[in-house]
DNA sequence: AGGTTATCTGCAATCGTTATCAGTAACGAT
DNA sequence: ATCGTTACTGATAACGATTGCAGATAACCT
């Protein structure tokens, strides 16, 4: 019923299938008029399979993100679906967080797909030819790699990020200040590690309240359990991205710590309920959607100017919003108390 | 360079194309190991589009929602990623909420995609063939549709739901009990503003405060602040799903109204972060990653045993999960002191 | 060695579409 | 009447893989 091809309509018409071939193409043809209605009384539908295999193009373009239910990664979905246009859809492959399965994803990818935007979560060295071999236009969300000049990407301003909520907290006194940092295997973990050290150095302090965690809420709640249970524990805390944000909120929850008064925190990227929060959570923002939108522009571009045109680099800004789980460090409010007691 | 051909290989090693094509197949040949070789050192990777145009079929399964951000519809994608398996890639299409984006999507899809997995955030009433003249295969995800014998669907028991949260507010002693409803053109909005209904009628109460909205943050705000704008306010709210909810909380967040002191508040779908909010959010919670696994295994086993099984209809359950943001009214308590008081 | 299987192989057709090329018809200009 | 131009048309060869068929090779048995 359904399997009705150009040489049906063409038969039907009384032409040849050339004709029906240009019609569909948008030239002009002698029974156009014919050919519109037999295209709609036998219902036909082009071949969406054939076209790709003639043209070597599918319309199709990847973006390949570590886990959908992150809303910073269903942002930059949502950014790339508004700039990806009419004429082409997206493939979306939810990689997890291995090598072995981005490596399957690219390799299953290849024909199906005119490019692929990739946002890693983990990531390893690499050989510079790594990605490379499989022939793809690729465009990076976050992550740069060594093969660098051979593949656009839209980065953050990850360590600058990292900067401004370390000495957010600087700012208000804070001198045992935790970081609950991402991979240090990834850029962006690798980045605002680094951008945190940074600060805390220029500051005359030390990274003595450093964990590496997972990017994960378990993650998260993980490693603030663990700060919280130093004898000497941290008064401010800075999450490295949202889903830990999350997870050390639960965290601090379920041991019924004060926020600000006992623990300030500041997480890496926005959350749509940040505000809603008790007290309301102050973080490090930047546009996803923006980012999501840049690489599709960017991806779009590479595939209609050719290979020739060498690679992009954008960078999206980020800031800080101060909403109200920062405060003056409880000791600071203690010895103060003391003083004027004596 | 990348465009490597069975032909290709086939010279290299030395064989017909037919041989290399078996070997891929899994036959046994008997060049086995110079092939394997062959096609590494020429970096060969099928056409997906010849082997598409050959088969007729993609290993592709769309998966079509309104809204991706939308915490519920990721989750949706998440269930059915999971239970896609290694042979088959899904591919995401974000429809927003118009009929006429999902026809073009479908349309679109024909012959690129084995079938298609549709979640929608608003309906209309449709001619029986709409859905069936595109020729693919179909499951709904909470919708249903005059086709209803034709396509498999996984529901979930809207009407009850609703109910369990009306009866959870009538049951604290409210008696002015609003519902921020979702579009009632949509499966999902009718039956919950129906449960909501019933449980009222049931009661003895009218559905005085109903608003009916977009299911969007933005409509949640707008209707609640046009409840809350009223003469004779409501002591509780019903919010049909968790982006009006969100909104809800804003509205009330920002005219200072104490939850649940002043209003109590209870929405249809939990939020990763119900708990971090202030008081913990009471909501009607179903698992939407099982809905979206079993429409992926209904796809599937459609799929797999053919055209000719009937189709199936599975529902998924609702629960009430009580966290503090539901209390009884305000008049109660201070009609009860009144009464001590004289 | 000869006959009979059991395996493996290559040829060629096929999937549905588009690009190329060689027409043909209509028409005005010469 | 012939020519050139314009505007369309149809037959056919690709695109890259799979598969039925018939032929080839090897293996086995008597």
């Amino acid at each position: 019923m359904s399997t009705v091809t150009i040489t049906d309509v063409a038969k039907h018409v009384g032409v040849s299938v050339a004709t029906i071939s240009r019609h569909l193409s948008g030239f002009t043809v002698r029974n156009e008029e014919k050919i519109r209605q037999a295209i709609i009384d036998l219902n036909y539908r082009p071949s969406a399979a054939a076209r790709n295999l003639k043209s070597g193009r599918t319309g199709i373009i990847a973006i390949v993100v570590p886990d959908i239910t992150n809303p910073f990664f269903a942002s930059i979905v949502e950014g790339a679906e508004g700039a990806v246009g009419d004429d082409r859809m997206i493939l979306l492959v939810n990689s997890g967080d291995s090598r072995e399965r981005e490596e399957k994803a690219l390799a299953q990818l290849f024909g199906r797909v005119d490019g692929v935007i990739m946002a890693p979560l983990t990531e390893d060295e690499e050989g510079p030819s790594f990605f490379s071999q499989f022939g793809l236009p690729i465009v990076f969300v976050d992550r740069v790699t060594q093969d660098g000049e051979k593949f656009s990407s839209v980065l953050t301003d990850n360590s600058r990020g990292a900067s401004l909520a370390t000495e957010h907290l600087i700012g208000l006194g804070h001198k045992k200040i935790a970081m609950i940092s991402g991979p240090l295997s990834t850029t962006p973990g690798k980045k605002r590690a680094d951008g945190f050290r940074a600060s805390l150095k220029k500051a005359g302090l030390t990274a003595e309240y450093f964990v590496e965690s997972d990017f994960s809420e378990e993650g998260g709640y993980a490693a603030m359990c663990s700060l919280l249970g130093r004898d000497d524990a941290p008064t401010a805390v800075f999450t490295a991205n949202n889903l830990m944000t999350i997870g050390a909120l639960h965290a601090l929850r379920d041991r019924g710590v004060q926020v600000p008064e006992q623990v300030s925190i500041i997480g890496f990227d926005d959350l749509d309920f940040a505000e809603l929060i008790n007290p309301p959570l102050s973080v490090i923002a930047r546009d996803a959607r923006l980012q999501g939108s840049q690489a599709m522009d960017l991806m779009i571009k590479h595939l209609t100017t050719g290979a020739s045109t060498p690679p992009e680099h954008s960078m999206v800004d980020v800031q800080l919003i101060e909403r109200g789980s920062c405060a003056p460090p409880r000791e600071m409010q203690t010895i103060a108390f003391n003083k004027v007691d004596r």
